[in-house]
Parts: structure tokens; C-alpha cells; sequence
DNA sequence: AGGTCCGGTTTCCAAACGGATACCGGATAT
DNA sequence: ATATCCGGTATCCGTTTGGAAACCGGACCT
């Protein structure tokens, strides 16, 4: 999930922004950035399948079938949104999204080897 | 996984506790787990495995490997223990922590339909 | 009547995940 | 010398995940 830049920034969803080095998620593969699609309103299933590049109509149908079991987005006349539930999650995901933000360098240079190694 | 109870209560990883409705991971299946056992102080490969009742080896192997791969935990005179990073952690990870706690009964009843259906 | 778009569903497939089990090398105890 | 424990590794296998691509029904346009 991609959290290092701000919230719907023009790179939120960049493939070279390796967002699985963030060991902190939120349900599946796409569903944080599905939550953070839906912060400034509701939306379409088309207008999702936007920002998120890459998912297929399957994928994305799985996700929001998830999500809207658990009560996190709800879908009415052809739109999803976050019901009050999910957007209470806000909070803990930019939690998360900041904490990575700060700590970006040390993962890389995990991964890399160049830490304790 | 378990984060509706304190760290390291004795039911923290209680089978009955569905901790899989806690939308909120920190990397793999076990990772967040581990990271908590670590939070009180080293621990060797075998006490881990105490707490993490049912997890085999092989498992708890990977994942250890990938937390330590991730700068998350260093492993040393066979001792693991949390790194300043892993620790930095345990901040978001309670507060993910306290989000599933204080929505437990909205996400129970989203499951059980109870919800907006 | 035919074409198009939207919002999916279905089928197929490859890779990843996680569990069970067996094995193994080093250290230590007997 | 043998047995045991510790900390794994290797192998096998079933399930889940996610992607590609085809298909499909309803609405709407022309």
C-alpha cells in the first residue's frame, strides 16, 4: 500500500513507489488504498479502477465485497463510500502512512543490506 | 491478528479471539505477534514458540527472516530482539491496536450481517 | 436492431502462503 | 559412544491470492 505521500497526491499510487516494503496493511492487497480513494467522497466502481492501476475488475470487485462486509464502505445507488466505521479507520491508517513515511530510509537500507547486515 | 486484548495478556493469542477481523496488519500472518513478544525484552527461537501456539517452525523461521531482512529485529547470541526501528513500531501498532478494540462490536456485527445488510 | 458502456462474473492459471512431517548439524548431558 | 535438545532446513502438499482474459446482462444511444 502505498503511504508515503499525502492522501490522493499524483504519486499516491506510483509503481515505483514500493509501497510493500510498509509491513503495516490494511486488510487485503488493495483495500487501504480503497479506503483512502473513498476519504474525499463517494465513488464509482470505473472511477476506482483509476487511481488503482493495475487492479483488475475481479480483484477490485473481491476487495469492496470485503470491505463492505466489514462494514467499512457501504454501496448504494451504483457508489461506494466509507460509512462512519471506515472512516474512523482513517486515523490509524495515517498513523501507519506517517510512520513509514518517517522510517523510509531505514527500510531501504534494510533491505538493502547497508543495515546492520 | 490478536490486538483486542493488552500486550502480552494471557489470552493475547487466544484461538477464540478471531483476531483475523482486525482489518489492520503488520506484515505477515505472525509478524505483528512476534514483534509484540519481543516488546518485554529478547527472546529465544524456542520461547517464542510458546506464545505463538501453533506456529511451525519453518514459519516462524520465514518470519523472523523477514523482520530481520526488514530491519525490524537483529538476532544475536541466538537471541532475538527488537531493533530502535521495530521498536518504533509498537507506537502505530497500538494504536492499530486500540482502533480494532474500540470497534470490536461494529465489526462483529458487520460480519454477522447485523450491520446496514 | 445493433453498438457501446458500465458493472460486474466466470474461468483459467501461476505464484505465494502456511501447515505437516522428516531430517540434520552442533552443543551438551550421561 | 550415545542420546537428547536446540535451532533450524528440506520436502511435500493443499489452500488462498491475484492477475489475464473472456463473457454477460441491463441501460442507453442511434
Amino acid at each position: 500500500m502505498a503511504v508515503v505521500t499525502a492522501p490522493l497526491a499524483k504519486d499516491m499510487f506510483d509503481p515505483l513507489c514500493p509501497s510493500d516494503l510498509n509491513p503495516i496493511r490494511v486488510g487485503d492487497k488493495w483495500a487501504g488504498m480503497i479506503v483512502r480513494c473513498l476519504e474525499l467522497g463517494p465513488a464509482r466502481f470505473s472511477q476506482l479502477r483509476v487511481p488503482l492501476t493495475g487492479i483488475t475488475a475481479k480483484v477490485l470487485t473481491k476487495s469492496l465485497r470485503a470491505l463492505e462486509r466489514d462494514g467499512l464502505i457501504r454501496r448504494a445507488a451504483g457508489e461506494y463510500s466509507l460509512t462512519p466505521l471506515g472512516r474512523s479507520l482513517l486515523g490509524p491508517l495515517d498513523a501507519a502512512c506517517a510512520w513509514t513515511r518517517e522510517h523510509w530510509d531505514e527500510l531501504l537500507d534494510a533491505r538493502e543490506g547497508l543495515y546492520p547486515h
